[in-house]
RNA sequence: GCCCGGGUGGCGGAACUGGUAGACGCGCUGGACUCAAAAUCCAGUUCUGGCAACGGAAUGCGGGUUCGAUUCCCGCCCCGGGUACCA
């Protein structure tokens, strides 16, 4: 070959990779396991984006890395492919999601496969595949047929519960479930009715349903979850987003909050994830305290986590939203009070001034007895504990501000504090005052007094609360998985698993029907599982029994939830996987992915693997050791500068004189030194074909911004583009060259041509006149130890995350054996084992030119010998008059300009410590540096 | 407001447990090769004073510890991300 053809040799290896399933994994291995996973993608029609190309090589590179050390590695890849794009482009079109769907995971694949990754194939999933949301579905008939049995910690099947409830009721059972559960026996449970029963069973099934207060999208008609909502809107087409009451399926994610927190302290991931689900699952521990309401049978339960300053308690604030403000507001107020309640319908957060109503009920304050007013405010959240706050406005701000704002009594219940300006809230360096039997201790002794006394009058006693919530798992949507379930007498019932899976229908449009039903509504009858037997009966039938099926489906998540382990036994008909598989590759080693996913995603399937793995399925409870975010990949746009009502440009730095328009223009018509290909400018668009320029320097200079990449600031730049232009093992070069994997980082195209000319020096290191000519001559010390350098910084490099370092590594080594001239084959052969978790190709490439005829891939990284990085530098005594006073290391080799850069600093040093200036340095080669007076 | 992450040349970024700050790359300058261009190669490129030798300053700002600080400590400023009346 005359010279480097990326086009042919990329091409010719992934053909080989391919046909010789060089990457498929086995079960059946000796060596030890890894499992490298990248968060899939969902196959939008935009294709595959940079970002996608950078943490897909980032893992490529670790994968291929572990290879070379030796392990058997599991790199799977998949679609997330239902999801909300694709039906909107349905709705507008017709088309089947199924078909465009189809149509992007095809560009996808002919992305991937280009981008030279060393994919396991053979065990691709798409959730969207009947063969795969089968198992989304057989998950969520476990889930129903699932409570949490809080005694054992762990969730257990159904029928468990159900003959605790014949054996005694639900008095000694524990569980999580919905509040305010009545409690009954044995006998009142054999005497309730079928429909009662499994309306009881409902309230502690983990999955259930429910009125919920959702987030509803009028302009999606569906429901989204909090990730999906963003400022307000929603986050896929920015619809408004307005809160709603629904029957919603959710999740009882709640049952397993402590767990979700405690098990993250093991986790091998990001602080800022950790933080943002500590944060998320938001766990107080505090006290939660019964309010008798004053000439009333009712009581107001608050929730706390400071029980001590009980006595400081001026009032008491409700949601507007609480179900007790109707029955405790007295008839003088009830009218003030709907219209607050309307008023804060549309409450914003953070408004300056407190906003509240009186509702002229008073409670009864549980020690001193005293009337305490009850009032109603927004800022007290209906979501939250108990919708109900005690007010101590001298130990918390909101309360201060508020009884600052409405003249409420303000009672200081700490000692030498002053809370005239606003309130004292830390719990420490204070004790308490006028608190009656808590007088005198420290606030958290008066805690602990406070929870004791409560238990003991049975009016509370200690709570921890989570601001977790359970996850929503409605859509009204057609494109995801249908619920294996029909209705009875408005009473879910699972279609049995041996029918799964349930398929979607085809429908004729892909909006609600007329009566405002999700889409599932417009199908005939649909219930057919894959063997084309119809499973129950659809209500559109006359004359029959008839079911109505589930409406709705799964949200986008619930697929992403577990499919770390489909990947372990994909091809599986009979079961989710394989106890065999899971057992063997149990976890992921590493999983790559974005932050944003850090609530959503993150949190939900390590809910879904903790209660797998409770029923025995699944062999661990965590399924991510270690998790690696990539940082977002930013554009850079380029602006020229339109002299207002003319078709004239001027140059960047003469713009300041004109009235002038900045527009943003194509990335690609700009080059490194952010001049403007004028020509290609003028061929852009037609309305600048005739554009006239204002030019410095015989140049057009263009401005430069960074920011998203968005069509429609001409700034998005096409991986396939650049592969086009250069190669596929240029940009991944380069990608990783860019910057540390883990920092968000500005993409510039520009830059590029210095890992592609690496590559191309590279190969002119073992060719000549178009031939590979390698020396068999024994490699020198120097070259030997170029290479053991390399080999550390690159395994360093790559182990630690600091990919750009490996790639900077090896760029160092060409250009000294390029300036040694060294063409020798001890040196060049390993070299490419270290090229080729980087630039695959061509490590392949020059590996069989070099005669080998196994692929590199799987040939052992070299190891490299510290003897030779270090051996021959020494340490260098300092004196000082003669007096040993510290060592310096040099390498032997260290030039003579750099001793005397030591001396140097030996003479400013001696200043430092005798503050004289020494007479003699004295250097001896090699040895010694000592200075004399 | 609170919680994370980060401030180093014209730019992206190096610097292992404190030890020659600016590796590597882009860009720029000069040179070689070419009719020319591309490609390639060589040299230079933190700022500043100086023809030069050589000197001064510099890792957001101000202090501190140290013979020595991008690195450790204290106080501030700015940028990015998350979150927001969570009782």
């Amino acid at each position: 070959m005359a010279e480097y053809n990326a086009r042919t040799v990329e091409g010719k290896w992934q053909a080989y990779w391919s046909e010789n399933k060089i990457f498929e994994a086995s079960e059946d291995c000796k060596k030890p396991k890894f499992y490298v996973l990248d968060m899939f993608p969902y196959p939008s029609g935009a294709g595959l984006h940079l970002g996608h190309a950078l943490a897909y090589t980032a893992s490529d590179i670790y994968a291929r890395y572990m290879y070379h050390r030796g392990y058997n590695v599991l790199h799977p890849m998949g679609y997330d492919s239902f999801g909300l794009p694709a039906e909107q482009y349905a709705v507008q079109t017709g088309q089947h999601p199924a078909v465009t769907t189809e149509r992007n995971i095809k560009r996808y694949r002919a992305q991937l496969d280009r981008m030279g990754f060393s994919l396991d194939w053979s065990r691709e999933i798409r959730t969207s595949s009947p063969s795969y949301y089968k198992w989304t579905q057989w998950i969520f008939i476990q889930l129903f047929n699932s409570w949490y049995n809080v005694a054992a910690d762990r969730a257990e099947p159904i029928e468990g519960l159900i003959r605790r409830f014949e054996a005694g009721g639900n008095q000694a059972v524990r569980a999580a479930c919905d509040e305010g559960v009545p409690l009954f026996s044995a006998l009142d449970w054999k005497a309730f009715s079928d429909v009662e029963k499994q309306e009881l069973l409902l309230k502690y099934r983990l999955a259930y349903r429910a009125q919920t207060k959702v987030n509803w999208c009028p302009g999606l008609g569906t429901v989204l979850a909090h990730d999906e909502v963003v400022n307000g809107v929603s986050a896929r087409g920015g619809f408004p987003v307005i809160r709603k009451e629904m029957m919603q399926w959710n999740l009882r994610i709640t049952a397993y909050a402590q767990r979700l927190l405690d098990d993250l302290e093991d986790l091998d991931w990001p602080e800022p994830v950790k933080d943002m689900q500590t944060h998320w699952i938001g766990r107080s521990a505090g006290a939660r305290v019964r309010f008798d309401v004053l000439d009333s049978q009712g009581a107001i339960e608050v929730f706390t986590t400071r029980p001590d300053t009980i006595f400081g308690v001026t009032f008491l604030v409700l949601a507007p939203e609480h179900e007790a403000v109707a029955s405790i507001a007295i008839p003088e107020y009830a009218q003030a009070v709907e219209t607050y309640k309307a008023h804060s319908a549309q409450r914003r957060a953070g408004s300056q001034n407190p906003t509240g109503q009186f509702t002229g009920a008073y409670a009864v304050h549980p020690f001193t007895q005293a009337r305490i007013p009850i009032w109603i405010a927004d800022y007290v959240l209906a979501s939250y504990g108990t919708a109900a706050v005690m007010a101590v406005p001298g130990g918390d701000q909101r309360d201060w501000d508020f009884a600052a704002h409405f003249g409420l009594p303000i009672k200081n219940i700490f000692s030498g504090v002053d809370i005239s300006k606003g309130a004292y809230s830390d719990p420490n360096h204070t004790c308490m005052a006028q608190s009656e039997f808590l007088n005198g201790l420290t606030p958290r002794e008066a805690a602990r007094r406070v929870v004791a006394e409560l238990e003991r009058l049975q009016l509370g006693g200690a709570r921890v609360n989570f601001r977790l919530r359970d996850a929503a798992f409605s859509r009204q949507r057609y494109w995801g998985e249908p619920f294996p379930v029909y209705y009875k007498n408005g009473l879910p019932q699972l279609i049995d698993a041996a029918h799964l899976p349930l398929a979607l229908p085809d429908v004729d449009a892909y909006t609600p029907t007329e009566t405002g039903e999700p889409p599932l509504g417009r199908a005939g009858v649909w219930a057919w599982d894959t063997r084309g037997r119809k499973v129950v009966s659809n209500d559109r039938i006359d004359g029959k029994t008839v079911f109505p099926l589930a409406r709705d489906t799964m949200p986008g998540w619930a697929g992403s939830a577990w499919y770390f382990n489909r990947y372990m036994d994909a091809r599986n008909e009979g079961e989710w996987a394989a106890q065999k598989a899971l057992n063997y590759w149990r976890d992921v080693d590493l999983y790559i992915g974005g932050i944003e996913h850090a609530t959503g995603h993150l949190l939900y399937s390590r809910f879904w693997q903790k209660f797998l793995c409770d029923r025995g399925w699944a062999p661990v409870s965590e399924y991510a050791r270690k998790l690696v975010n990539q940082g977002m990949v930013w554009g850079m746009s380029a602006f020229v500068f339109r002299i207002v009502g003319t078709r004239t440009f001027v140059s960047k730095n003469l713009a300041g004189a004109y009235k002038t328009t900045p527009l943003h223009v194509d990335i690609s018509l700009v080059n490194a030194s952010q001049e403007l290909d004028l020509e290609g400018f003028r061929k852009w668009r037609p309305e600048y074909a005739d554009a006239e320029f204002i030019l410095e320097d015989g140049k057009y200079i263009t401005d430069r911004v960074l920011e998203k990449m968005s069509k429609s600031k001409y700034n998005v730049v096409n991986p396939d583009d650049i592969i086009e232009r250069y190669s596929a093992d240029t940009l991944r070069l380069y990608a990783m060259f860019l910057g540390p994997l883990t920092q968000s980082k500005p993409w510039d195209t520009a830059g590029i041509k210095g890992v592609h000319s690496f590559l191309k020096k590279l190969w002119r290191l073992y060719h000549r006149g178009g031939a590979l000519s390698l020396s068999a001559e024994r490699a020198d010390g120097v070259e030997l130890k170029i290479l053991h350098q390399t080999t550390q910084k690159v395994g360093y490099a790559i182990e630690h995350f600091t990919f750009n370092t490996g790639v900077s590594a090896l760029m160092i080594a060409v250009n000294e054996l390029q300036a040694l001239r060294c063409d020798k084959r001890e040196i060049l052969a390993p070299l490419s084992i270290l090229l080729s978790p980087y630039a695959p190709h061509m490590a392949e490439e020059l590996w069989h030119e070099m005669g080998h005829s196994e692929s590199i891939a799987h040939v052992e990284f070299p190891s490299f010998d510290p003897e030779l990085l270090v051996s021959d530098s020494h340490e260098y005594p300092i004196l000082f008059n003669g007096k040993l006073r510290f060592k310096m290391r040099f390498a032997a080799d260290t030039p003579q300009r750099d001793m005397e850069v030591a001396v140097l600093g030996a003479e400013k040093t001696s200043r430092y410590l005798t503050g004289k200036t020494p007479k003699k340095i004295i250097v001896v080669p090699g040895k010694i540096i000592n200075v004399v007076y």
